[in-house]
DNA sequence: AATTCTAACTAACAAACGTTAGTTTTGCTT
DNA sequence: AAGCAAAACTAACGTTTGTTAGTTAGAATT
């Protein structure tokens, strides 16, 4: 067990306001109230507000980018390939459920380059998926549907996971995996 | 075409704004620059910031509820059920698409009794979901899988569709509910 | 022409905001 | 016990926040 530093408890307290109201609506105030500290003392370990959101969202964003590049590289068909992104997305709901709520909802308030490479990080992620399942309809593994549909019904359940997860008493992560593999590529009708 | 009032074109620009920053980003000052005007002008029309929030959700909210009770009172069976609640999400979607945003992602800060109503509101819908989903699993026509899962599964998809319903050129409503229901309902793999 | 209504304005308020500077306390290492 | 680094503190700053009060310009109604 790693002891945290005093800037990663920040940190950690902050998400989880931040998950709750968003990050305008919390205030350092807020942040220091919940560590049992005042304000000002916060800047002994930080520099800043945004500083904690970059840290938060970036660390997110980049192991959202690498799972994809491991996913591209492996030898698998395109069905198969996004299996492993829902099982990514899995992955990163259990180990970074507040850094997520910050990617999903505060991305916007990111500043200058932050926000430059998070836009660009994003769309690429989207294209990748797009292209595997583009390949996977020419190879007639996947239905013929509009790409951007199925991309879209895919990415918005995997993103929204994080709000479920905690309120469902967190299901064991591999029960988990294989329900919503079975559900989002096999449907729910008889 | 009914000419709007100035009440309401403050409430439909605040609601744009809201929709790119959220409730708690977006000043009065900000809406009065968008809309020419100074912000204390606002209050010719308006009785307070939080009083728009609340004016667009709680709209929103009760076209959900009346749309959830019109879905129970047909006489048809749980899976139609749910494809008419795809088709009502998507209308709703069409049609109030800021107000739907602001009720995503900005319900938290509505206050006192707007609050309770909505958090009553949301629990009532989920659960009347919920109970069709079961329903049709009992009747085999739906899966046998975790029914949370199942309702989660679409509720998410249906939720964030507003994000991309604008971003990917206003596809024809028609055309959408039939690729979304056959998405949500039959997967993606052949 | 006089009146009323609508919707804008200027000026200001008290509170809350992120942040800085300088100082004191705390707890470990020597 | 002394020294030191870490981490807290108090006090204050300049801005921005939502909002109120009182006033003015123009259009519609009498």
């Amino acid at each position: 067990m790693k002891t945290l530093s005093r800037k990663e408890e920040i940190i950690i307290t902050a998400s989880q306001l931040f998950k709750e109201k968003g990050y305008s609506a919390v205030t350092m105030r807020d942040i220091a109230k919940a560590m049992n500290i005042k304000a000002a003392s916060l800047y002994n370990h930080i520099n800043s507000k945004q500083e904690i959101l970059s840290t938060l969202i970036m660390e997110v964003a980049i192991e959202f980018t690498k799972g994809m590049e491991s996913v591209l590289s492996k030898n698998v068909t395109p069905l198969q390939k996004v299996q492993k992104i829902i099982e990514l997305h899995i992955d990163i709901t259990v180990n970074y459920s507040e850094g997520l709520a910050a990617l999903n909802n505060d991305w916007m308030h990111l500043e200058n380059q932050d926000l430059i490479s998070f836009e660009k990080m994003r769309e690429d992620y989207e294209e990748n998926f797009r292209k595997i399942i583009k390949l996977g309809i020419e190879t007639e593994e996947i239905k013929a549907r509009h790409p951007e549909v199925i991309l879209f019904s895919i990415l918005s359940t995997l993103r929204t996971l994080h709000l479920w997860y905690q309120k469902r008493g967190k299901l064991d992560v591999n029960v988990l995996k294989k329900d919503m593999v079975a559900v989002l590529l096999k449907g729910i009708v008889n």
